[in-house]
DNA sequence: TGCATTACATACTAATTAGTATTTAAAAGC
DNA sequence: GCTTTTAAATACTAATTAGTATGTAATGCA
């Protein structure tokens, strides 16, 4: 990577860390360069605005990472019931980056961002619709293989699924992770009730 | 109710009402002086600093205002999983002041807040508390009256219906109120089998 | 009626905000 | 080597921020 690449991913990555803990608004710029040590020149080189910041942060940072953990483990899965689970399971209690107090990035940008600026709620419906997606089509196979119920609306589980993982993360901020193990606890009850 | 304590109940209501739309930290003092009319000597006479105006409204606008919708129709509830389910519509689909777009206040403040604020972490965690508790409260006769089944764990199940709520509120933002009606469909499912 | 307290109004400050203007250094191309 | 483009450093600005200092009305009550 050459030096200039470099400065732009460290922008992004020290970015994408003090906004996921303090929210967008509230990291501003010289709170981003104190702590990249970068100078006001070298960022509005490579961003024009902190909003073209934030969306590069979402579409470089943050849709690959939580791609790689919440969709890629549902990609050709073999028994929807237990992949689902256990995709929610590494995302809420082993992805490293992740922290109950600070919640989902994604889901924090939405919360925060999503009535306010309109870029930045699309590229992060992007993500929750490939979810959705993922989980979708990992529920059809299911009902292919007969794993799951004829009569089970495959799309309503997708969101109901999504909804569940968004609202924990929420819950987990005030209540801490234990509610994750609930959580997860009575996630795999309702799935098994789909079989 | 006197004009004093009449000044501060608008400097809480119209905070509410921008702080619900904008955001706690997008929400500047200046900002609700602006639109009450209310001048900062009256807002400051009134508040020690923006924290304290915060913790109030949470207390006095936001608590009571969501008990309503969220416990007090549990209370005495006659059938569990008819009555979590109409409380839910109800909530999503028919309080006046809460829109899609801007999520719910008391969800929207967890999500930003709570990281940051001890004290609106706190007054916050009552509220949900709150609500679980009537959930499993409501599950607990519903198991006693037969019309949910023994092995159900109430506590597990007010968890996992709080999750939801937040998160089809998270989800409603970026994607819209249909989502809300999906959510609902599946919830139905879920609780159903409960029984 | 007088006086104290309550309630509010106005003008200010110091810090922080996003963003710009200008200059300078490093690389790349020829 | 020389020039052009890329990358970054520095110094600034205008607006906004939470909060203060100080003053003045309105109100309650002895």
């Amino acid at each position: 990577m050459s030096k200039a690449a470099n400065t732009r991913t460290m922008i992004l990555t020290k970015s994408f860390e003090l906004i996921y803990k303090q929210g967008y608004q509230a990291t501003s710029i010289d709170n981003i360069l104190a702590t990249t040590q970068v100078t006001k020149g070298a960022f509005f080189y490579h961003f024009k605005n902190k909003d073209e910041m934030g969306l590069a942060m979402i579409n470089e940072i943050i849709f690959p990472g939580m791609y790689a953990s919440l969709v890629t483990p549902l990609l050709n899965a073999k028994s929807p019931i237990n992949d689902i689970h256990e995709m929610m399971r590494i995302v809420l209690l082993k992805v490293p980056f992740l922290r109950a107090k600070y919640g989902c990035p994604a889901v924090n940008l939405i919360e925060e961002m999503s009535p306010l600026n309109e870029e930045f709620k699309q590229a992060l419906l992007k993500l929750t619709d490939q979810w959705q997606d993922a989980i979708k089509e990992s529920i059809n196979q299911g009902k292919a293989s007969g794993e799951v119920r004829a009569d089970v609306n495959a799309e309503y589980v997708a969101c109901f699924v999504v909804a569940g993982y968004s609202g924990i993360r929420n819950m987990g901020k005030a209540a801490g992770s234990a509610c994750y193990n609930i959580y997860l606890q009575e996630l795999k009850n309702y799935l098994k009730q789909l079989g």
